[in-house]
RNA sequence: GCGCCGGUAGCUCAGUUGGAUAGAGCACCAGACUACGAAUCUGGGGGUCGGGGGUUCGAAUCCUCCCCGGCGCGCCA
């Protein structure tokens, strides 16, 4: 049996409601949530009675009837107002097991079709360091590459870096106060601009922060950043020069830190990619009327009538003529649909930007030049402190990135002391497994959460190792490896699968669960449900793996059959870590 | 003011088209190791699902009003 017990249910059911002239969806069967009456469980007996004009009972004795006998079932049996309870038979779960343990999917089924798909995650800014902020974008975005990937869709990552704005403005002036030497500020300069970048990226991030406090707290300094601003998009030497230096610096820097956290992208692009682009577009827009002229500004006018809130107009060109964020958002818009030909667009961006989404996919419709691409924005709420406000260090400021994960791993390397574990490994490795503690543990906490809501980093709670966290499921992985390990030394080798003991069952049913686990977190774009069921296998093995010998058990034929089960297990366990980012280490 | 999101066990959080007795982890209580790795497993107590009203055979879920919290609302990103 190629496809998942319950989808298997749900389709000889279907075609039992179809018989009485019903929709086949209504056959639509699940996990039971009373395991002591039936294993699984379907409703499309009440739901139909409306239409049917026929009491739920009777509509669900029809249908179990119709299955009833069929070898996928060992029982059938209506409860309360129309509940068709339903029991598999053992060669159906058997038949199921065996199949999965040759599926190197280990039964996650591809989408029909497959989709081009651009997702547009991480987001850091030029000359600003990594910052907890980016941290949700960047594991949220990451988690969904690799399922969209694994479901089948062909993916195109890209980091969309904040490189064009105003605070590339505000950095030049604010250098340009402190070192006002360097030729880059000469206007009769006529170069060339040495190949060293003026500033470290050290430098670089410590420049910003003065910058943008200063030009918040004087109004004549922040112009200063915005004639700054639009001149280096006019394309002024110098600035182009130093601009690309600190392009490359913070690039470095940030492939560093994404590194650190196994995230990678296929596309390094950002908004000053498509500056090239900027200007033609306006005026393609004002040309055909789309845009239009108010109080200085280009704006595309993306209210409706039937609109429940106002929503201001999306700004293409400041007044003074500077583009800003708006503006690159459009055009790389324009530039995908050109270049890569997506079918859908997905941005892994903090909810407060909803409204201005909301303006740039109702500019883009109005342009006309994405009709066949879907957006969509993945919003998600902010990482808060134990406190419950946003995530700050002690004296208040933004935690960078690198110092996160350098207290995750002491964190973990302190836990690890702690339980002994590993005491005897080499110092590389050992670090190395550290390194997978600390990532699994700020993860799987960000990822089991649900993406749209805030939720409270809890360092301490995440690195306890114990319950639903992701060093347990690191755990899960290793012990089964082990025992792998265990079985090639004691000769045994995986054979048939039998389902015999209760355990083994209750494995079976998490196992045959990754399908319609990766399918929801793939159709809802929520990572949450893989985390789920992540926990729920690794839960279900450990519950085997406690009340069933494997390597010790009596006879050749339960040996082999658990050992293939427990085979079976590493192999999905390992697929649904690798779709929230994490990998577990060989021993720890 | 308008709009969006949230309010579920002491704490942190799940809950797929409305379905049976609302779940999980932590914490708490009681058990299980001379070990296929106890970072584990087995069992237990604990909830007027923010409040009222409505639709329905049936509501945490849908509609409506209210309370509380977070966020957003034209030239920052």
């Amino acid at each position: 049996m190629q496809i998942p017990i319950e989808t298997a249910l749900g389709e000889r059911l279907g075609k039992a409601f179809e018989a009485q002239g019903l929709p086949a969806t209504l056959g639509a069967t699940a996990r039971s949530t009373r395991p002591d009456l039936a294993p699984y469980q379907c409703n499309g007996a009440m739901a139909a009675a409306k239409q049917a004009g026929k009491p739920p009972r009777e509509i669900a004795q029809a249908v179990a009837d119709a299955v009833s006998g069929d070898p996928l079932i060992e029982s059938v049996e209506i409860a309360g107002p129309g509940f068709i309870n339903l029991t598999p038979s053992a060669k159906a779960l058997e038949d199921r097991a065996n199949a999965l343990a040759e599926d190197d999917r280990a039964g996650a089924r591809i989408v029909d079709e497959a989709r081009t798909v651009v997702i547009d995650f991480g987001g850091p800014n030029v000359a600003k360091p990594m910052h907890v902020g980016h941290l949700r974008s960047s594991i949220i975005g990451d988690s969904l590459q690799r399922l969209f990937r694994f479901r089948g869709d062909q993916v195109i990552g890209d980091v969309h870096l904040g490189d064009w704005g105003l605070q590339m403005g505000q950095i030049i002036t604010e250098l340009a106060r402190e070192k006002p030497d360097l030729p880059y500020f000469d206007k009769d300069f006529e170069g060339p601009y040495p190949d060293e970048s003026p500033v470290t990226i050290e430098e670089l991030e410590t420049i910003y922060p003065r910058a943008s406090q200063a030009c918040k707290a004087n109004e004549a300094r922040m112009d200063e950043a915005r004639m700054a601003t639009q001149a280096l998009q006019e394309g002024r030497p110098g600035y182009i020069a130093l601009w690309r230096h600190f392009l490359e610096v913070s690039k470095a820097a940030l492939k560093r830190d994404f590194a650190a956290l196994d995230v990678h992208f296929d596309l390094w692009k950002g908004e000053s990619d498509v500056q090239d682009r900027i200007r033609p577009m306006v005026a393609d827009l004002v040309e055909r009327d789309i845009a239009t002229e108010d109080k200085g500004a280009i704006v595309i006018p993306v209210a409706r009538e039937d609109d429940k809130k106002e929503l201001p107009p999306f700004i293409l060109l400041k007044s003074d003529g500077a583009a800003l964020y708006t503006t690159t958002d459009l055009a790389t818009i324009l530039d995908r649909s050109e270049t890569l030909n997506p079918d859908l667009i997905l941005y892994v961006v903090d909810k407060r930007q909803s409204l201005h989404f909301e303006q740039v996919f109702r500019a883009a419709a109005k342009s006309g030049f994405a009709e066949d691409i879907s957006f969509e924005h993945l919003a998600y709420g902010t990482m808060n402190g134990p406190d419950g406000k946003p995530f700050k260090t002690r004296a208040g400021g933004v935690l960078k990135l690198a110092d996160l994960l350098d207290r995750a791993h002491r964190r973990a390397v302190a836990r690890m002391e702690e339980a002994g574990i590993a005491s005897d490994m080499e110092k590389a490795e050992y670090e190395a497994v550290a390194d997978k503690v600390a990532l699994a543990a700020i993860k799987f906490a960000d990822l089991s959460h649900d993406r749209a809501t805030d939720y409270i980093f809890d360092l301490d709670r995440f690195m306890t190792f114990e319950g639903k966290t992701g060093p347990y499921l690191l755990y899960a992985a290793v012990r089964v490896k082990s025992l792998m390990r265990k079985a090639e030394d004691a000769g045994v080798e995986p054979g048939e699968i039998r389902i015999k003991e209760k355990a083994e069952a209750d494995l079976l049913y998490a196992l045959d669960a990754f399908d319609r686990a990766s399918a929801t977190a793939y159709e809802k774009r929520a990572p949450n449900f893989l985390c789920d069921h992540a926990y729920t296998l690794a839960q279900a093995f450990s519950g085997f793996y406690s009340a069933c010998p494997i390597v010790t058990a009596e006879d050749a034929e339960t040996r082999a059959s658990r050992l293939a089960l427990a085979q079976l297990t590493l192999t999905q366990l390992n697929l649904v870590l690798g779709l929230i980012g994490l990998e577990a280490p060989d021993r720890m």
